[in-house]
DNA sequence: CATCTTCCGTACAGTACTGTACGGAAGATG
DNA sequence: CATCTTCCGTACAGTACTGTACGGAAGATG
C-alpha cells in the first residue's frame, strides 16, 4: 500500500524550540507573522509537531506573553529599590537595566509594545507592567527628598526617555554612553555624581560581555 | 446571455479614500493588515477598483509614507526654530506639537515607528527623520547658551521623553498636563518659565478643539 | 521483546488573501 | 446623442495559511 520511506533523520523539537522561534518571529516581523507554517519550515519540521504542544495560535501567543512577563517586569523593580546613598548612586543602579541586554530584553519589549497597540488584552498587561515600573522609579526619587509629584515627574521622564531612546533604535556605543553618563544623570536626577560613582558604573559596564 | 442586474446604488471612491482607509488600517492593526480585500470590504466597493489607482500593495504602502513624511517631520523643526527670548519659551513652542494632534499625528507616526521595525527602506526614513528632529531640537538649546554637547543631550532626552510618552501610551489630560508643565520645564530646560509663559501656552492648549 | 507513549509526516478541507482579465455601467465631452 | 474615459463588478487562477484526522515511527517501559 503506503510506499516505504527513507528512514529520514527525524529531527523532533521540542515545546521550547518552538518558543524560540516564535520568541524571534514576534521580534523581528512582528505578531502577525507568527505563523505555524512559517515557524514549522523554520524548525524542519511539519505543523502537526506544533498542534501537539500547542492548542492553536492563540496557545502559543499567551506563552510568549507568559515569558515576556516574567523577565522583564522584575528588572527594574529590583534595581530601582536597591539601597543607595545618593540620588546618583540610585539612578546609575537603574541604568544597569538600559546597559546590559541580559537584564532587560529590550527587542522583546517593544515587540510586546507593538503587539498591545493591536490588542486589547495586551495592552491591558503591558499598562500595568508601566505603572509598576515607574512608581517604583518614583519611590526611589522620594527616598531621596523629592517631593510626590517631583518624584513622580522625575520618574517618568526617566522611564518614558528610555524607553523613547529604545522606540528611536539609537544605537549607543558603550563609549559614547559614558561620555555622556554625566550629563544624563544631571538631567534625570538633577545633581552631579561623584567620580567614584561613575567609576564604578564605568566597571559594570566593562564586565557586560560582548 | 448576462442577465441585466439591478441598478445598484454605485458607491465609487477615490484615491484618497483607498489612502484613508489605508491609513487607519496601518494606524488601528499594523502595516500586515493593511490588505486590499479587507479595505476594498469597508469601502464597500470590489478590489478591482484599488487596482486602478494603485499598482499593487507596495504601491499603496509607498503613497502612506510620503503622507506621513510631508506631515509629521516639518511640525517639529517650525516650532523649534521659531523665533522665543527664553529657553523655557522656545521649549514650550516645541510643547505645542506635543499637544496639539493637529500639528503631529501620533498614530501614524508611531505605526511607521513599528514597519520602520520590519523594513529596512522604512527604517532609513525614519532614522532621518529623527537625526533632523533632534537635531532642530539642539540648534533651539544652542541659541540659549547651553553647550553643543548639553545641547545635543537636552535635545535628545526631550525627544526621548517624548517618544517614550507615546510609546507607552499614556492618556494625560490637558488639565495634568498643565498641572505638571513647571516641573517638565524645570527638568527639560534647566530653568523655571515665567508666570506670562505658561499661561500663554494654556491659551494655546484651551484653543485646541476637542 | 511486546506494548505504550510521544511525537511527527501526510493528506484533506476550508479560509483568506493577491493580482489579472474583461466587459460594462455611468458620467464627461464634443 | 454618439463616443470616450473612468471606474468597478464578476470571474478566474494561484498562493499561503489554519486546524483536523490518522497512521506510523521511534524511543520508553515493564
Amino acid at each position: 500500500m503506503t510506499p516505504r520511506r527513507p528512514p529520514a533523520p527525524r529531527t523532533r523539537v521540542t515545546r521550547d524550540d518552538w518558543l524560540r522561534v516564535a520568541r524571534d518571529a514576534l521580534v523581528n516581523e512582528g505578531v502577525d507573522q507568527v505563523k505555524v507554517a512559517v515557524l514549522a519550515q523554520r524548525l524542519q519540521v511539519a505543523r502537526s509537531s506544533f498542534y501537539w504542544y500547542f492548542t492553536d495560535r492563540d496557545h502559543l501567543a499567551a506563552a510568549l506573553l507568559d515569558q515576556w512577563e516574567a523577565h522583564n517586569t522584575s528588572a527594574i523593580q529590583e534595581r530601582a529599590s536597591r539601597p543607595a546613598t545618593t540620588i546618583t548612586e540610585a539612578t546609575l543602579h537603574v541604568f544597569e537595566c538600559w546597559a546590559d541586554p541580559r537584564l532587560f530584553d529590550v527587542p522583546l519589549e517593544f515587540a510586546v509594545r507593538d503587539w498591545a497597540r493591536r490588542d486589547e488584552a495586551v495592552r491591558a498587561r503591558l499598562a500595568a507592567a508601566d505603572e509598576g515600573r515607574i512608581d517604583a522609579l518614583a519611590a526611589m526619587h522620594r527616598r531621596f527628598g523629592f517631593g510626590r509629584k517631583e518624584a513622580l515627574v522625575r520618574a517618568r521622564v526617566q522611564y518614558h526617555s528610555q524607553i523613547g531612546l529604545y522606540a528611536l533604535g539609537v544605537q549607543e556605543t558603550h563609549a559614547e554612553r559614558l561620555r555622556l553618563l554625566p550629563l544624563y544623570l544631571r538631567v534625570f536626577a538633577g545633581a552631579e555624581a561623584s567620580r567614584e560613582e561613575l567609576r564604578e558604573f564605568e566597571r559594570f559596564v566593562r564586565s557586560i560581555p560582548g
